[in-house]
DNA sequence: CATGATAACGACAACGATTTTCATTCCAGC
DNA sequence: GCTGGAATGAAAATCGTTGTCGTTATCATG
């Protein structure tokens, strides 16, 4: 059970109240390097004891990712979320091993505001 | 009701059997410029008097992505299919609009393998 | 501190896209 | 003309996600 409360000034500054379950899903989302599903987050907040219901979940994660605290991916046919650093960026999405890395270059393309860039990173390419 | 014939040969080059359905299936993506639903083809092909079963049109889609005839993107959580032509490239999706543009361009990104880029296109951008 | 308006919760039902099942039909090669 | 494997299609099953609605928490005020 880690210190959700160091998350309330984040959602403050967002402008969404910061409720106890929101916090609990942003600290479980803050433990992954890679993007997570909402069911799976639900899981993990069962597992930690917690009766956090899955709609409130997915609403959780509405709301943030609306805020711009979370951006949501597409794997698999499902949403996967993960948490950012916000501010102007891009994301390189691995179809393979889902890794995410965050870019800042302006401009990848010619007048085109990429958001997300699936494809295949270097180390499964070679596969 | 369109030529299907010509078709053939285009399932033929990629080694899968070119039956009577994926030929319309086919037909019906090449009437398109965005991506379309697997349910807006399968409706089309109803309106058009084809007794093309659902299931069939998602197998038709599925087997001509695998081998490469068409492309897969995501839109508003549901699967869209376009005719593509082949070869090396990427693609960019505007979330917007959903208009898409194949690209040529190798090594969008250093050493990372882009297939589909998301975001916002330049005309929808000012607005 | 009590109160009332409003946002958030949560259990459950409903939805909708996709997949599975399974019996039937089509095709290519013998 | 047979025959086996691929393809088809109708219906049921799956499964992620969203809607419904009564209950509860939160926050600003009196």
């Amino acid at each position: 059970m880690a210190d959700t409360e160091r998350w309330e000034p984040i959602l403050a500054a967002v402008g969404i109240r910061a409720t106890n379950q929101r916090l609990l899903v942003l600290d479980a989302l803050a433990a992954h390097r890679l993007p997570v599903s909402a069911q799976r987050v639900h899981a993990e907040l069962q597992d930690r004891g917690e009766r956090t219901g899955l709609t409130t979940v997915y609403r959780a994660l509405a709301s943030m990712t609306e805020a711009g605290l979370v951006h949501a991916f597409t794997h698999a046919g499902e949403a996967v979320y993960r948490l950012c650093g916000s501010a102007e960026h891009h994301h390189l999405v691995c179809r393979v091993c889902g890794l995410v890395a965050e870019r800042e270059e302006k401009d990848l393309v010619d007048g085109f505001r990429a958001e997300e860039v699936y494809g295949i990173c270097a180390a499964c390419a070679e596969r």
